[in-house]
DNA sequence: TTTTATTATCGTAATATTGCAATATTAAAA
DNA sequence: TTTTAATATTGCAATATTACGATAATAAAA
């Protein structure tokens, strides 16, 4: 089928997962990498520094983007993205209590 | 194409976004949380539980497997499934490192 | 206003993932 | 030894993801 059952888990997983998925690939882990290293950050860039074609970084910006992570100011004929920093602490500790609480029931 | 470039990054890169790739889907986080509740953990009570075919469990078991995250000890004719502490830790620390290394060069 | 540079979107091909029924495997129980 | 119970594997359909060329959109520069 290739769809996911969302309805049948608490909202705290699928948010939960939703954002392990977006941080799931290399590129996207990559770029907020790079993000993190510039002070200003440009899409063009982007695609010489990560070696994929501009429009697959696009597209990788906008699912960071989709949940938050990652933020677009456009500056003239370009883009600033920055991280979400009160995102980016938030979901650091969600994922702490997630650790924290799943390995103190463990067997 | 489908296919993920992973030779264009590092063995970081890639290693950090498949654990969160595998995180990423609803049902692994809620066995992942089901499976550190309960002493004996058995396959059929996933089933039960999360509300998934048992050949999908299994699968999603498989996905757990293959990182190590978890751990399957026959027994008789079950399966006692533990998350792999060890590894859970060092997840966790790595995690934290990529969280506080990227943050700290925001913008 | 035309050109140029930057980024986004669309369309599409290739591959991956999700989910399940059917079936295989395995080991205890009868 | 046959049956039963638990889990794994196979095969397949539906959907999602990845990647990229082509093109659109936008704004500065010429």
């Amino acid at each position: 089928m290739g769809i996911t059952k969302t309805q049948i888990f608490t909202k705290e997983q699928n948010d939960l997962a939703l954002f392990f998925k977006v941080l799931g690939h290399p590129a996207r882990v990559a770029i907020l990498q790079y993000v993190s290293q510039q002070n200003a950050c440009i899409c063009n860039d982007l695609v010489e520094e990560i070696g994929l074609a501009q429009a697959t970084i696009s597209q990788h910006l906008k699912e960071l983007k989709s949940i938050g992570l990652l933020e677009g100011e456009v500056e003239g004929k370009r883009m600033c993205y920055c991280i979400n920093l009160e995102l980016w602490n938030t979901l650091q500790k969600e994922l702490n209590t997630f650790f924290n609480t799943t390995k103190s029931n463990c067997c």
